[in-house]
DNA sequence: ATGTCTGTAGTATACAGA
């Protein structure tokens, strides 16, 4: 099984090149992020092109900013918009924002998330994306964590190496020890890092400012992650950032990360191998 | 790197967000 991420930076901006990226990469299952459409926009683009190429979709948006969708062709029940106790902005109890959604995908607990961007640590929306992680772990307990993959938009860059130059960043946000501490939460619930334990050492960015030749000098950050379970995270057979997305006329600025799975074995366990990076140890 | 690309409003350009 073929799963992917992908913050498209507008669906519709990126109308052309998601349909045809879909056709040459053939995911089973993509995670889609920032869609920027509403739910009655993306079923007017996207219902009958989808329909065609045998994905069901589920979609959570809200017009101008964020939306969240997952597509796939092998199966979509029990969708969920948002995550138990999501928190909104600036409001906490107010209604949350399209950032979460959730399906189930040949057995499968599959998450696509846009995580609050943070702006700078001393913004609202730094508290608000480091609440919003902390009750993203908080429900975690209630969830069948083996067969859960948190897959989307971080932004948050998980190391050092994960970013062009951090000396570059100094105190700015992706990069700050609360934020990494959130994902350590959920690396501790028994989440892995599949792109980081395939290419433990490798320079390896799925995000690329638009500016200044950002993508042609490499200087990018790895934002867009896969956290898999230890039942999906057993069965990884590859990882890779699709940087030809990123290329040409009209990409977004984040190129899709693409895993793909081994079939599940018979009995549905999951043979629980630890990943090529523990193997080595 | 702050050099661009989205969206919206509204009709040309400015602003906000990333």
């Amino acid at each position: 099984m073929r799963l992917a991420t992908w913050n498209v930076n507008s669906a519709k901006a990126r109308l052309p090149r998601l349909l045809d990226w879909l056709d040459t990469r053939a995911p089973d299952v993509a995670c889609l992020q920032e869609t920027k459409l509403s739910d009655a926009e993306w079923e007017s683009t996207f219902a009958t092109e989808l329909a065609a190429r045998g994905y069901a979709y589920a979609h959570v948006g809200e017009g101008r900013w964020n939306g969240v969708a997952i597509l796939s062709r092998v199966g979509l029940a029990d969708v969920a918009a948002g995550f138990p106790g999501q928190p909104g902005f600036p409001d906490p109890a107010g209604p949350p924002e399209a950032r979460a959604v959730g399906a189930t995908c040949d057995g499968i607990r599959v998450w696509s998330l846009y995580v609050p961007n943070g702006r700078s640590p001393d913004d609202p929306h730094y508290a608000y994306k480091l609440a919003w992680l902390a009750q993203l772990a908080g429900v975690l307990p209630a969830v069948d964590v083996s067969r859960t993959v948190l897959t989307g938009d971080m932004n948050i860059a998980p190391t050092d190496a994960d970013v062009w130059d951090i000396r570059k960043f100094g105190a700015s946000t992706h990069v700050t020890p609360p934020e990494r501490a959130a994902l350590g939460a959920l690396r501790e619930a028994g989440l892995r890092d599949v792109v980081r334990d395939r290419w433990p050492d490798e320079r390896v960015f799925t995000y690329w400012d638009y500016r200044a030749g950002a993508f042609h000098q490499d200087l990018g950050m790895r934002i867009d992650l896969v956290l898999a379970g230890g039942a999906v995270a057993g069965r990884v057979a590859a990882t890779w950032v699709d940087r030809q997305a990123r290329k040409g006329s009209g990409p977004s600025d984040h190129a899709p990360v693409i895993v793909d799975l081994d079939e599940a074995p018979d009995g549905d366990i999951g043979p629980m191998v630890p990943p090529p990076s523990a193997r080595r140890r």
